[in-house]
DNA sequence: TATAATCTCTACTGAAACAGTAGAGATAGA
DNA sequence: TCTATCTCTACTGTTTCAGTAGAGATTATA
């Protein structure tokens, strides 16, 4: 029940662009690097999040990727989304056709509760939420 | 982000014996037969479950396995514990020293809430929850 | 005491997913 | 034209998953 490297580097790879939204395109290898993730991986990750329009890009010299919404306006959920697939935690509860103990299994619907409780907390998170955090962090390391 | 069939097999696994609580013990053969799956495969999950009391076991003829503690005492957060590892989204939630980046590192937080969450809400779950779940399914089907 | 049914344990294995790497091509600013 | 960037396809070693195989230990009961 492990979330895999992608969708762990791609929120990472979302928030780094979300730190500087406004300041134009920004080069993968700059990410690559302050993230410490090789960039060819990054864009395997960056390419299905610019085909669903989280992420927008420009091509040749001095090109790279923006934000396709304001950061208020990406939310985990859809980053995950695309990059893990299916925030399910069991493939029966989106999928019953896959067994058919499905319609009278009380384990199916525990899976179903609490992958739906997950996904709430995951899209009521947004981009927006960690640079607010992450202000906050900064604040605290002053403070002290 | 799915859940094994370690632990999908181990919720079912403890819900069987839960429906059968206080009838002696169970034979793991019978359990594979009602669940659809294979005894000797049965057997990797509760070994493990019994190693941390949740199950006992009776050995010899007319041997078989009972529940541990009462169904309304155990949590589906114990059993995946103990069958899927720790309940955490990502390692470095538990074991910062694994990245150095975990001090400053806002998506680590995010992800230790929603694991928090996740793990809130399997501690609120119990096979005495999925009995009585599967009781008002039972009057639905009756019902109709 | 023999037997059969059960639990116990170790080891092995094929398939799939994970986590990348390699290398060639397309585009555009200077 | 040159160079820095994005784009795309293909390949690969490692690890995890989901079991299977087979031998051994224990105990009720005939």
């Amino acid at each position: 029940m492990k979330l895999s490297t992608r969708g762990r580097y791609g929120v990472r790879l979302m928030f780094d662009l979300a730190l500087h939204y406004g300041s134009g395109p920004i080069y993968l290898k700059d990410i690559a690097e302050r993230q410490g993730i090789s960039a060819k991986y990054l864009w395997q990750l960056i390419n299905p999040l610019k085909s669903t329009g989280l992420v927008n890009s420009t091509r040749g010299a001095h090109g790279g990727y923006v934000l396709g919404k304001e950061p208020e306006q990406i939310s985990l959920k859809e980053i995950l989304r695309v990059l893990e697939g299916s925030l399910c935690l069991v493939d029966c509860v989106d999928n019953p056709s896959l067994c058919e103990r499905a319609p009278s299994c009380v384990s199916r619907e525990i899976w179903g509760e609490t992958s739906k409780g997950m996904q709430q907390m995951l899209e009521n998170t947004t981009l927006a939420t960690m640079i607010i955090k992450q202000q906050e962090k900064l604040q605290n390391e002053t403070g002290k």
